[in-house]
DNA sequence: TAGGCCATCTGGTCCT
DNA sequence: AGGACCAGATGGCCTA
């Protein structure tokens, strides 16, 4: 790449050979703000050349710059011509380049919509992106690999691992989490928590099958968390009505309200159309038919599948939940 | 004002 | 030869 000063034709010609175009040096130092600018210069330049003597025709061995002539194939002419069809290219190019970046933007955008955290006010950058959409393939992996579903307080640490402390806020926000209670270990960029987490002052008695609850400081030593509200929290950052509001209060041991379905559900736009996006359904493919997950559920009080899984069509009651309040 | 993020231009490299 | 991809450079915009 171009790390080379510009204005230093020696060095640039030892580091690029041939293959470095001489006659732009010193023309290359371009703005952004003058591109056009600059070809005009380039063109300017080869005119020129084209006045005066050409290279081929210099007796003393040297080039323009007084360093000794390459050997190799000697250069062609820049005709009129010639120019013009490299300017076009150039800007063809440019055109290309440009809409290429826009397809990996436009790629990028469908991503953030398919992450646990969507927002068009506060858009997650590429990389914060990249890396929530990183930790969340990883969850579901390892949701799918032990075939138990994790504490939300667990699963928002593994979407939060390596993130920023604002998208780790925003994570933990649209996931309905305490952000303070978010502490992240600057040394090596692992969300870490720190009290209780509403989640867990709500259920109390609840423990994810075969998951040992957060440690923390002990139920007396703490404060007690404000009741958490789920419709509340949804609202107030959604300004719409949480789908949850509608269903019967929970009132015990059941399964905490807050499933996962909730992260896609917590979306400024409609959901993703699972059922008609097969690709998605690939990622599961792993998994056992829905009868035969039904008959190790009966055996096994082990395996819950609160999330939206679906199998190529397949859907299963809580994603028909989501999608009724949707539509 | 510094730093982060982004869009764009650009030349080099690889591949068809 | 030409297109795709990549990475460096640069300047604009925004925010703390």
């Amino acid at each position: 790449m171009l790390t080379l000063p510009f204005d230093d034709p020696v060095i640039m010609d030892s580091q690029f050979g041939a293959n470095f175009p001489r006659d732009c040096v010193g023309e290359m130092k371009v703005t952004k703000q003058e591109p056009f600018k600059k070809v005009e210069t380039l063109s300017h330049t080869m005119e020129d050349e084209d006045s005066e003597k050409d290279e081929d025709e210099r007796e003393d061995g040297q080039d323009e710059n007084g360093l000794p002539r390459r050997r190799g194939p000697r250069k062609k002419k820049m005709t009129k011509a010639r120019v013009d069809r490299v300017v076009m290219r150039r800007m063809e190019a440019n055109t290309r380049e440009r809409n290429r970046m826009h397809g990996l933007n436009n790629a990028l955008d469908s991503l953030r919509k398919v992450v646990p955290c969507y927002s068009k006010t506060q858009k997650l950058s590429k990389i914060e992106t990249l890396r929530l959409a990183k930790n969340y393939i990883w969850a579901l992996s390892e949701v799918l690999s032990t075939g138990k579903r994790p504490d939300l307080l667990t699963f928002v640490q593994t979407l939060c691992k390596g993130l920023s402390q604002p998208t780790t806020n925003l994570v933990a926000g649209c996931l309905q989490l305490n952000a303070r209670n978010f502490i992240t270990d600057q040394t090596n960029g692992e969300a870490s928590f720190s009290g209780r987490s509403p989640y867990e002052s709500v259920y109390t008695t609840y423990h994810s099958p075969g998951v040992v609850p957060p440690s923390g400081p002990s139920v007396d030593a703490v404060k007690p968390f404000r009741p958490f509200n789920y419709c509340n929290s949804y609202e107030s950052f959604y300004e719409s009505v949480s789908p949850e509001c509608g269903s019967p209060q929970f009132d015990g041991l059941l399964s905490p309200p807050i499933n996962f379905n909730g992260i896609f559900s917590l979306k400024h736009e409609e959901p993703v159309e699972y059922g008609k996006s097969c690709h998605y359904g690939t990622r599961y493919c792993a998994v056992p038919p829905r009868s035969s997950i039904s008959q190790s559920a009966r055996g096994s009080s082990d395996l819950h599948f609160p999330y939206d899984i679906h199998l190529r069509g397949q859907f299963y009651p809580v994603q028909d939940e989501v999608n009724t309040f949707h539509n």
